[in-house]
DNA sequence: TCCTCCTAGGTAATCGTTTACGCGTAAACG
DNA sequence: CGTTTACGCGTAAACGATTACCTAGGAGGA
């Protein structure tokens, strides 16, 4: 590997010449560039991320951490991380946090350890208290999904909130009257303010909230619970994915007769939603679109941009089941590509 | 952010003391230690990555390429990388191929300015002359999924070619004997092994291959082509999961007869797999442990250790169509954790 | 007593960049 | 013709760690 200086050798200049024909920092004859060019290329020449960035203090990377990568919903985020990243020559190294506190804290210290320019998370903490944990690092960060900006950190986040409470009516206006919540992990912003649209879309209808974990397990004991209700909803809006498919494969199983006569609601698009007998509605997040957005919010950030504390991407909900298949735009925001 | 000058003057000892009690490179007496893990504590010290990085040419990185982190296959085989990395405190900066050399030859470049200190992909060129490109570069890389092994990469692969064997086989015993293999790229290892497996245990039954893209279309173009044959296939084989899916909403929509009459086969486990009806048998690859193991020799290359030419992880058959649910192991094989 | 060896720890060069200063030369201006 | 301004470029000091080399003192052996 060569470095600036074999460069400057070679073309008869100093290394700081080479250097600013590299980044454009400074005015250079035509003929020196042209010197400096053809010396790079005959020695092939890139120049040392360490080097540079041990100077500049910036390694151009930050940091992603998602709860689980194997989730669709945080990879597809991540790719849109990651294109956003590209534009800007930065690269993405991806942790962990399997929405456990412990390990979020360690994934953060490890990223902020390797120098990176700024971090991106679905935080795992967020009461409003709790919370100013994320305010003390030495590096800036971005909240994607879940909101923080009551501590004066940038989040990026849906209006499922709304989108829940437009489901919710979807199926009201056709005449149902019974309507049940799965819930995902408590303390979460998303599943509080879901929880509210939920509510108050519900009311004055008969309705039940049921608290899961977020996970698939979630689910089982939700198609249980749900099977033990004297009077069963019609309608059920499940708050995750993972649940999502908890219930469905039990129902599936065990109670064949409570999936046929039931609509069934999830958040966030997988293949299977529109596999599965009967299809599920579900709630499509623009989860591409947060991606890019995290990463350009923080990029503005490392650049000392002011940027706007809370950031609201809208939803589209695509009703499948009962009685017709309808896509279903929300009012007042353009139905953003899933890209 | 305090340096290791802060430290060594807060313990009144030298830069080069700290050092050696940060990494145990050296004999430090009991007192002196003390003194400068206090300091170090005091000022809660973090060596710079970057520092260290430049001196040691090393930012203890790894590059891991995939062709889509969306496909659950390579978010699988991520966490497995990315757990086996932290275990030895590495990091890992994730970049896209989406199947295209171009793309590909960009991410690895770039890995490379990055400063990473090895790459693990999975290689789009596989063409054996093709191939020759991988071992120009200066950091080691080691291949997944496909193997590149001719030209001295080490490879961690499945035995997928005695799956598909072994899958035709089952159904072969149970009476069926007319075979069709949806083939994925051409010029992938896997596609031809994947082929070859398919000939061998098909002969001398009548039997098809329908070259696919392995995305999506690839499917959809696959059960139109299906719906066209005069005689059709009672047992198909998809080579991939993305085909399967196109595969799959396209019959369902389209040819339902079609659907409920073959027996249908696919690679890598998805949760749709189980829930449409009928439901798909599945040969399951250890995704979670060829990262890990990738992982592992790509670590023991970087630390100059040798390490095996090719390692083939073992596959699991699940089948769950026509007549009974069955999990049958491949023989000479433990059946491997999907973990 | 003298030599050797071991232990503990300091000095300073080094990794590959960026960048604050400084220095000529030449054009422009009065 | 002197003075300013601009331009083009070089010198060398950082950035924060690691590490080859050196020093000093004490223990042990002959």
């Amino acid at each position: 590997m060569s470095t600036i200086r074999d460069v400057a050798k070679r073309a008869g200049v100093s290394t700081a010449t080479v250097s600013h024909v590299i980044n454009g920092t400074r005015a250079v004859s035509g003929q020196t560039r042209l010197l400096v060019v053809q010396a790079m290329k005959d020695l092939n020449f890139v120049p040392s991320a360490l080097g540079r960035g041990l100077r500049t203090n910036s390694l151009k990377t930050i940091g992603f951490v998602a709860a689980d990568l194997t989730n669709s919903f945080f990879a597809h985020v991540f790719r849109g991380v990651e294109s956003r990243a590209r534009e800007s020559n930065y690269t993405v190294i991806v942790s962990h946090s399997d929405e456990d506190v412990g390990h979020e804290s360690e994934a953060i210290q490890n990223l902020i350890a390797k120098g990176v320019d700024g971090i991106l998370l679905a935080p795992v903490r967020s009461g409003p208290d709790d919370a100013e944990f994320y305010t003390e690092f030495s590096v800036p960060i971005v909240s994607y999904d879940r909101r923080l900006s009551a501590v004066n950190i940038p989040s990026v986040v849906t209006n499922s909130q709304d989108a829940v409470g437009e489901a919710i009516n979807f199926f009201k206006a056709r005449g149902h009257e019974r309507f049940a919540l799965i819930a995902g992990k408590q303390g979460l912003s998303t599943t509080l303010e879901r929880g509210q649209g939920f509510e108050q879309a519900a009311n004055p209808h008969r309705h039940w909230v049921f608290y899961g974990d977020s996970r698939y397990e979630g689910g089982v004991h939700a198609a249980r619970w749900l099977s033990e209700q004297p009077v069963r909803p019609s309608v059920v809006l499940v708050g995750n994915n993972l649940m999502a498919m908890g219930l469905v494969v039990t129902l599936q199983e065990h109670y064949p007769e409570i999936l046929s006569s039931t609509v069934l609601i999830t958040i966030d698009e997988e293949p299977w939603t529109s596999f599965v007998r009967p299809p599920l509605s579900v709630i499509v997040q623009p989860t591409h679109e947060i991606g890019v957005t995290a990463a350009d919010l923080l990029l503005q950030r490392i650049h000392h941009a002011e940027v706007p504390l809370l950031t609201t991407l809208p939803c589209r909900f695509v009703a499948r089941s009962d009685p017709v298949t309808v896509s279903h735009p929300l009012p007042d925001y353009e139905s953003g590509p899933a890209s």
